[in-house]
DNA sequence: GACAATCGACGAAATCATTCGTATGTTTGA
DNA sequence: TCAAACATACGAATGATTTCGTCGATTGTC
């Protein structure tokens, strides 16, 4: 009697998917042991463990794998900007009643900008609506 | 051979307990009819289940609850913006890297602004920095 | 008070996410 | 060549999450 299964599009990555993700979206397409041993510099995690979860993830449609080499490569199916679109969106709907001030409001509030990332978001801004003031 | 339980602070709400903390979020507190009312009218939940999480949600210390009235109301035990702060941060740490600026970047363009909501965010970051350019 | 409606507790089941042992096949290097 | 090391598959265990049925208690209505 669990929630049903969702739509296999804008299907959200676990936590744990999500750390695999990170992994191949900055060091590019991977063998297992390399994600392996970038994630487990972080946490304490098994080699099968790693291959298992990525396993799951090439059925899933959340990676793809090279299987023609040995060892395979993996890299990620989908976008690395799609996702975080997703997650964002999923975010600002579940617990900021969807408005994105607040989320960047929040967001800014508890992490600390420097005065450059401050500058690089407010070019942002002006993009968006000319630097109407 | 799941993951180990999290420390109970700093813990997360799962998907449903946030749809459940975005409803008293927004509405007060409120009876578990109140809260199963506005979300069956987004979602298909049973009443018991939404009870049921509610208690569990109680007995985590997510919830308040006051049983000297009948029906009994719960009300959130954490501040809106302290569980905001800590998914942010953890959106953040798990897929963007721990950059601020994309997250805000990928949040401004996935959903669209009002130059309203613009522009309050340009006071946000004035008041941060003191309005440098 | 009798009856119906509502409330609340509880247990159990289904599914999901994560973990890893073990078994088997493949490659490498002495 | 042959063994050691590595790669991959697979199944199963475990805990977390979500679901809801059912039963007794409480409340409201006539």
């Amino acid at each position: 009697m669990a929630r049903p299964r969702l739509d296999p599009e804008r299907r959200r990555p676990t936590e744990a998917e999500a750390s695999i993700l990170a992994t191949l979206w900055e060091h590019g397409p991977s063998t297992v042991r390399q994600v392996h041993e970038h994630l487990a510099s972080q946490q304490d995690v098994g080699l099968t463990t790693v291959l298992k979860l990525m396993q799951i993830m090439a059925e899933k449609g959340l990676l793809a794998r090279d299987t023609s080499v040995r060892p395979q490569v993996f890299s990620p199916a989908r976008d690395q900007a799609d996702v975080q679109a997703d997650m964002v969106g999923d975010l600002l709907d579940r617990i900021f009643g969807g408005s994105t001030e607040n989320l960047v409001l929040r967001a800014l509030s508890t992490r600390p900008s420097s005065p450059e990332e401050i500058a690089a978001i407010r070019r942002h801004l002006d993009a968006l609506d000319g630097g109407d003031r």
